[in-house]
DNA sequence: CTGTTAGCGCTTTCAC
DNA sequence: GTGAAAGCGCTAACAG
């Protein structure tokens, strides 16, 4: 039935035996195509399996009716709001276009400015920055930033109180007895990162303990950036108790380079970490760590975009939603 | 410094006051440009921040370096896959581009078909099918299927051994001492939901156990279509002691619904299921399945599309990868 | 070395 | 009601 390949408007026009315009009307509804004729047409378009190509049609008019989701790379994170996104683009008749560069893009500031360039007044109506380095500036389509580099600023944005986060990190790990409290940061550039030091920084003075700046480093929440650091920490002379990780991955990544070392987690060290991916729970011991409701936010997020893309009036351009403490396994008292 | 918005060729061209022809040329590394020139454009180009469009410069030149991965929806398979997807793509200097309709489009046969006409020819130079409902007739570019609907057949394909994966399941469960066993099928279009069956059917046969039709239900492999088969099991008059779930969605939903009839996982009925997505670690008790290795399985099949699309010799055209039991909490001994 | 010209596949006036 | 023609942003001959 369906031809093996790449058919175009003008196949199905010559072989309909008309314009490719009249093709192009009955394809979008539009009026001034007599009934027959667009019978017929159609039953041509249906015979050939002809499907407009995206590419072509966005470069003329300027709606696709596709969101772009653009992230720097597929994690844990962003994988788990791209599900949540999944979940909200439901019947609105949108379809999601994810782009992601190569492995490291996001190692170059401003990707998602370059992503958003190459895509935007064509390909997608409308898009999602997760965990964008860069938020100044204007948009030609409508933006809405997740756990963005500044705080709520002019962009619509969505976070997680990452605050009040890191200081419940903090304190379940100071009420469990822990003093020499270590702190692996995440990404310099990023609020979050930002903020969950913070808490971690209040929570420490609130209870009088000194904040000891030996016992912070930067893991940059992944993988690769968060084994030296979290060794640093574990091989001190006099090694923190416990360990706050700013993300899953880091605090991970530290349960196995603790194993590595011959350390037992909880044992020897307590692990918590932040965000409750669903890999925390795969460790073993399975991770204690903050929950943000990162399918939520992908909802939320899309549910702003639409509105901002049909210009509904948009009750709060910042959503912030709670977090909280999840006990597994990796934190015990001392 | 960078615009607030879509900058085009030609007004880098007017800036720099040369043709858009010249700045093509200076973008593309093309020969036939003035060192002094190219460095001048070069600068109006920076300047101005300008980025192409992937879009308009695809119409054009059929390269993109762009790597299309469509999927019906982002669940935890096909996020899972994306990460390992996302990890093979490191250096390669492919970008990602991951496209997915509104929610139902799994209920559209032939949607992979769609996408990839919308997308083909243009924007993408090669793509990713990940449980394609068909998998017949040609296609314009490189194409590598992902648990397709039929088994290896012409097209590339990467799966698991889903046979010998279910067979595990099965006999696992039998080695416990279940006998009454149910089954929650998968997608019946899929090959992997009839290689799943088929390995139940066949070590219940080989343990001399009658196979029940009463007890085998189809799930669909998605949370809406898997509780209502999940519930006619489990309150039978004569309800199995054991479900093989064909994959964890229908698992997890088996013990949600389970507990919802008050019936506890694993003291009342044991459930298993299969692909080892994360969220089978987050269920209390944790799901006991059968692994699939998603992440490699996606990592194999974006190597071969890149071999593919540089037409380099590609080995093997169709990559079968192993299964294992994860033992965790869901089951017990009869 | 540089600019002119012709499209890629499609939508959209605007004549007929 | 229908088609010719222009043009979206870009690249690729081909002239100059």
């Amino acid at each position: 039935m369906a031809p093996p390949q790449s058919v175009t408007i003008s196949d199905v026009a010559r072989e309909a035996g008309v314009s490719v315009a009249t093709v192009s009307k009955v394809l979008n509804q539009r009026y001034g195509v007599s009934v027959s004729t667009a019978a017929h047409v159609q039953k041509v378009i249906d015979r050939l399996g002809y499907e407009s190509s995206l590419v072509a049609r966005s470069l003329r008019s300027h709606r696709t009716h596709v969101i772009g989701i653009l992230v720097a790379e597929f994690e844990p994170f962003s994988t788990e709001l791209l599900k949540g996104l999944s979940k909200a683009i439901g019947g609105s008749g949108y379809e999601l276009l994810a782009y992601s560069g190569g492995g490291r893009a996001g190692g170059n500031a401003g990707w998602e400015r370059r992503y958003l360039s190459r895509l935007s007044g064509t390909l997608i109506d409308g898009a999602i920055l997760v965990t964008p380095t860069v938020v100044d500036g204007e948009y030609t389509i409508p933006v809405v930033a997740v756990d963005p580099h500044t705080g709520p600023s002019e962009l619509p944005t969505v976070d997680s109180d990452n605050l009040a986060g890191a200081i419940t990190a903090t304190e379940y790990l100071i009420s469990l007895g822990h003093v020499r409290i270590g702190f692996l940061g995440g990404r310099p550039d990023l609020e979050s990162a930002r903020l969950r030091e913070e808490g971690y920084r209040r929570a420490l003075r609130a209870a009088g303990i000194d904040v000891n700046p030996d016992l912070i480093r930067v893991a940059g929440y992944r993988e690769e950036t968060a084994d030296q650091p979290a060794r640093e920490l574990l091989t001190m002379p006099d090694r923190p108790t416990a360990i706050f990780a700013a993300n899953d991955i880091s605090a991970i990544r530290t349960v196995d380079v603790a194993r590595s070392l011959g350390l037992g987690v909880p044992d020897d060290v307590s692990v918590i970490g932040f965000d409750n991916v669903p890999e925390s729970a795969l460790t073993s011991p399975p991770l204690t760590t903050i929950s943000q409701p990162i399918q939520q936010m992908g909802f939320e997020a899309m549910k702003l975009l639409i509105d901002l893309i049909n210009r509904t009036e948009v009750q709060a351009k910042h959503r912030r939603l709670p977090t909280a403490l999840v006990e597994r396994g990796s934190c015990r008292a001392v």
